[in-house]
DNA sequence: AGTTAGCACTCATTGCTTGTGAGTGCTAAC
DNA sequence: GTTAGCACTCACAAGCAATGAGTGCTAACT
């Protein structure tokens, strides 16, 4: 669709727009060495990438800058990337050959080196809840009313809860109702649990106690697991340093929706099918106030399931190959190792 | 020092800046229908306060806004704070009123309801761990090297931590090494765990079990606690919506700052001695990027003992007298909440 | 046919001037 | 002690010309 030399013009603006965040000149094209073409030759194929959508001009005899369109090539037809040099690498590998043995240290860390490294706002969607089972169940009463309901994963991940012991439930009932809990549902996937409960568990819970009904209305609220799936953000004032931000009103909307988890989650939660990683160029998020942002995923897995998301909020100007580099290396780090801690 | 009537020229400065941020001059005090002087007059009270300190002129021939002397003598000579509107009163006790029974929830509900009632910034500390004691502790192994430890607090908070098993180390001889802790441990409080270890649990472990010296490092690990003194933020993009920070590089430091938990918590940790509600206006805060801020602060308490802090940051032109009702309201709300729950 | 030089044209940006108005300080009169 | 009057200051907006980067188009060149 596009000619050799086509392909390279629109490669040099976006990088170099990349860089300088200033509409390109057909000049400054021409002046650099690897170009061997005139400002007059760079101006027709200029006009011709812009009919065909690649290219915009922010008003007439300005430069021209990328349009979404002409990102979205740009990323489809990159070089392989690799633009990450050895010293980065390697902040990167010994981060991971430490011994970090809490699951959400090393989430949250990650998160961390990613926006330090880019420079730009990472997102970190914690493990799914989804792909693991229960390790362990346990009610602990912290006084005649009230207790602690303990879930521990087989990642190693604690949830609590504190809930309302029913009026007249003794401690040995109670003692029985979390023996039979642990011998039913230990190893059952986390998102099965409540399945589990009234499949299995209901009826034997029924001879048990004299309480059935109020306690299995409590076990359903404990186990209503609310798939605790943090969201870490890191560097999000890094959106402001940005220039096409510098306008407080654009990245107010921008840093409001960072801060409502929901929705995150939802942009973050892969879309099924897809794997590797994924680049949402501007309108492609479909959130309104990442119109002129681009967002990076990929996702980290165990046993080929994927668990989580770690993902790169940044101008729809972004160092693609960079930060799709960086993202690789950490998503593949993790993985790994989530593995050796968890084979 | 100042008389009456610079007083209440100053309050109508304070009072009009707060709400347009606007210098204010001499004829729009002139014409309030409570004031019975010239401009002319008001121009002299309004020279001689200056001279005083108390304001400000950003230019020759502009109005006055207040300095920081000026707030702090508003602030400390403000009639008692009332200016908070019933249907405002309710929406605060009708969320105490609910029944919410997760410690973390509150507070992080709170926060946002600060945030949302003031539109400033609303910074939450949470319970401080050092007025709490240990309610139960386990250990759970994953798998043959690593364990989960539990610490379940007598506020019914859980905290956890992974920990890789000595080599060697038997199931049973586990099972003997936590009941001797919740033996000797339990109603301790959590900052005094670490040196009863060694003083009253290390001479016994070493009778128990042939692994005492690696496992009294794991076990000084886990009591590490690392006093899980979260820090709740709600409304961060608040401050973008001040005229004052309509300048990103100003407003960058200071989302900057609230991204520093531990700076944070520093900050809002209580100096020992004050009480009931404070004020920090501009340069009292002794961190640069807060210079244009106020921060007001109050302590939420569980039977005398102060167990948090509940702060609003804020430009300097902040709403003084609504913040710091509202902020009484809340800490009180959540004092009597603690009470009714651990009492 | 593809490439390039030349040229007129556009338009954001900058600097300059000027006018306007809000607000002050001072003085003299009340 | 208070106020009216007046000259003065200064930020800010509007208007205007100069600048220059960049374009589109045409005609000449290879």
């Amino acid at each position: 669709m596009l000619t050799e030399r086509q392909r390279m013009i629109l490669n040099v603006i976006v990088d170099d727009y990349i860089r300088s965040a200033e509409p390109v000149g057909s000049r400054s094209i021409s002046k650099r060495p690897d170009v061997g073409y005139s400002p007059a030759t760079i101006r027709n194929e200029m006009a011709d990438l812009e009919e065909l959508g690649f290219l915009e001009q922010p008003h007439t005899s300005a430069g021209r800058i990328p349009s979404h369109k002409g990102y979205r090539y740009y990323v489809d037809h990159m070089t392989p990337w690799n633009s990450i040099a050895p010293a980065e690498l390697n902040t990167i590998r010994t981060f991971f050959a430490e011994k970090l043995n809490v699951m959400e240290q090393v989430i949250q860390q990650s998160a961390m080196i990613l926006s330090h490294m880019t420079n730009y706002t990472s997102i970190l969607l914690g493990p799914e809840v989804f792909h693991t089972s229960l390790r362990h169940f346990q009610l602990l009463p912290l006084n005649e009313t009230t207790a602690v309901a303990i879930i521990v994963t087989s990642t190693g991940q604690v949830e609590n809860k504190t809930v309302a012991i029913p009026a007249g439930v003794s401690v040995s009932e109670m003692e029985k109702v979390v023996n039979l809990l642990n011998s039913k549902l230990v190893n059952v996937p986390l998102f099965k649990l409540k399945s589990r409960l009234y499949s299995e568990v209901a009826q034997e819970l029924e001879r048990y106690t004299s309480h059935y009904e109020e306690l299995l209305i409590v076990l359903d609220s404990v186990l209503d697991s609310e798939h605790d799936h943090q969201v870490y953000l890191s560097g999000t004032t890094n959106m402001l340093t940005q220039p096409e931000f510098k306008d407080v009103d654009k990245v107010k909307d921008i840093l409001d929706l960072l801060a409502e988890t929901p929705t995150l989650m939802k942009m973050m939660t892969p879309t099924a099918g897809e794997s590797g990683i994924q680049v949402r160029i501007g309108t492609e998020n479909d959130h309104q106030a990442f119109a002129n942002c681009s967002l990076i995923t990929a996702t980290y897995s165990l046993e080929g399931e994927s668990l989580g998301t770690i993902g790169i909020l940044g101008p729809t100007r972004m160092e693609y190959a960079r930060v799709m580099s960086i993202m690789e290396i950490i998503s593949k780090d993790l993985t790994t190792l989530l593995s050796h801690w968890y084979k």
